[in-house]
DNA sequence: CACGTAAGCGCAATCGATTGCATAACCAGT
DNA sequence: ACTGGTTATGCAATCGATTGCGCTTACGTG
């Protein structure tokens, strides 16, 4: 405890209450509009040099305004909410962390909430950030299958949202190229020479899964090599699934028909494939190459260098900010596309 | 757009104002006042049948308390900030979540700032969230070096808060028994039959590579291993550093007297590890034996399985919510410390 | 010099929930 | 029937910032 600082202001009290307007008001010798208006950087009275006196009052009583009682004036939190399956996902995590950043460039607070994967938590979830009088919402859960209950609300409410890094094929969505991406990988083992390349593919009611693969037919057929079913499968985004894929796609297959390389859906997968690799005795590069996606910070320091496809989720957090701040605003809003880039490392080279 | 349906309170205004607690009162015939006190669980009112009745139509017209007008009156927001340094960081994001899925257990919500490791932004963040009026704040931020301005405005203004995950050696904490788990690891490879064994100890401004270190040195003067300093290396928590320390460690070094285990101050190390002793042709766990620390998801599924050491995550961030719940009903508080546990998997075997 | 216009600023209402105080209703005990 | 004691509920003040309305002042122009 330093020892009590006289106050500037000479009141007696000595609790240690939060200054509010009126404080720095009377302090100013002004009014409390007054102050209020000196504080709106968006005034143009705030610039006028009554505002500047006024905001040096305010700085030294150390006054900061009361959140709650703006929100409940003005009818609006500046501030925005924002869904994710989880934290733990790497992915999820950055794009969150460039979506906050976004926000305060923008004088907006975000707020996160979970659902762990589970469909049905979306709607409990956005329904919460809702109750707290959030201005919009981000979505980074959007599935392709079924509609979501909480977009058809947000959308009968009439309340701004964006998607990001998913789509669901319909609501304004801020994403990266995923039929890029999975073009580039494709095109990258093609070029190294490969022909019989796999692709593990993710789950059907996520839109990256589908775009990637997508992407994957289109740089085959135009390299003339004929997509053999047998080689595409679907996974969950787990490390574990893309094991037990990886497993099943390398060991239950006539020695000739092996695929010579492999790409998946994500980081994750692609290490469940050395794995996977590891324990059948299959040498990667060597016998087979690996293509991920995403270039998380792990594919670059992992013992076989991973070869990725990088999404910049910097630029789709802040394009899910803007679609939604354009929302809010009431101007029209369009979806965002951003173009990957494919990263090659160690874990890929030419055919045998 | 759905065809408008008929709300069931017949309100003629098409508008699609959010119902109040006035709206409430009005369709149930009470005042406003009665409605508050049905709404608060911890009132014994709001279990009687009139109470009942209110809820009822409270769920009918669609009405859920404005958390700014509550937060106005109630002079407390009934949210805390967290203050963590990256959610790109896996542990980090996992403590995250199981502190925000605790604040939810007792009615709170969480919001998170983040520093970026900047020490600076400690304090910046910290404010930011203060003048969000949160009751209270976790930090998961703390360094043992210099005392945090953060933390000195806290006491001064006398605001609860709790430190998690790390100590600054002063403040209540909940926190891994980090001596307890150096220990185990050191243990673990002596059991192995390992005498030269490495750690890598990460920086000393954070206490949990302290405690590791300890652990470690406890653990070898007990099997009355004198410790060789030259094996004892400070890095920063990241792969490249441990990639660069280990490869210091395991080339500058006459071959006999090489370590024949290195243990880890985390798993993100442990990887970088993995990467240099690959790139000097060393055989892991054959001529090297590598412990890693947290047990990340990625520990099992790295193509040689880490054996790490797990810290109970979920206790920890349950302690930290505990801990600052306490010191936010005034109630006096302790620091709280959780055992870790070690996972063996192939990446540790016996001496050569 | 008078008048029009705009900027500066004060007044008071307002946002929606909470809570101290007061009144009314009700219950049991004697 | 009366009294002391709950319990239910209404009334009105309150939390702190914002904003429409309108008065005052300053400045520029013909």
């Amino acid at each position: 405890m330093t020892a009590s600082e006289g106050k500037a202001s000479g009141r007696a009290q000595g609790a240690k209450r939060r200054p509010t307007m009126a404080d720095v008001a009377r302090e100013a010798g002004v009014n409390a509009s007054t102050v209020s208006r000196a504080m709106d950087e968006r005034h143009p009275f705030s610039r006028s040099a009554t505002a500047a006196r006024i905001k040096e009052v305010a700085q030294r009583i150390g006054y900061s305004p009361n959140p709650a009682a703006a929100s409940l004036r003005r009818q609006s939190t500046r501030t925005i909410g924002v869904v994710v399956s989880r934290l733990s996902d790497g992915v999820m995590a950055i794009l969150y962390e460039e979506i906050a950043e976004a926000c305060r460039d923008h004088g907006l607070h975000a707020l996160v909430a979970i659902t762990h994967d589970e469909p049905a938590a979306e709607a409990v979830q956005g329904r919460l950030l809702l109750d707290r009088m959030v201005d919009g919402l981000v979505l980074a859960t959007a599935r392709l299958d079924s509609e979501s209950d909480l977009v058809r609300e947000l959308a009968a409410r009439d309340i701004p949202y964006a998607l990001a890094l998913r789509t669901d094929g319909r609501g304004p969505a801020s994403v990266g190229d995923d039929k890029l991406g999975g073009y580039l990988a494709a095109r990258h083992l093609i070029d190294l020479g490969h022909r019989r390349i796999a692709l593990i593919a993710g789950p059907p009611y996520a839109s990256n899964p589908v775009g990637r693969m997508e992407g994957y037919r289109t740089a085959l057929r135009e390299a003339g090599i004929a997509v053999d079913e047998r080689l595409v499968r679907p996974s969950e985004f787990s490390m574990e699934s893309g094991e037990q894929v990886a497993t099943e796609l390398l060991s239950a297959m006539p020695a000739g028909e092996r695929p010579t390389a492999v790409m998946t859906v994500n980081d994750n997968t692609a290490v469940g494939v050395m794995a996977a690799a590891r324990r059948l005795g299959i040498s990667i590069p060597g016998e087979l190459s690996l293509v991920g996606y995403n270039d998380t910070p792990l594919a670059a320091r992992l013992p076989i260098p991973l070869t990725s496809v990088r999404v910049p989720l910097r630029e789709i957090g802040r394009g899910a900010v803007d679609i939604l701040l354009r929302s809010i605003e009431g101007k029209p809003t369009a979806s965002a596309v951003y173009a990957p880039t494919l990263i090659p490392r160690e874990s890929s080279t030419s055919a045998p």
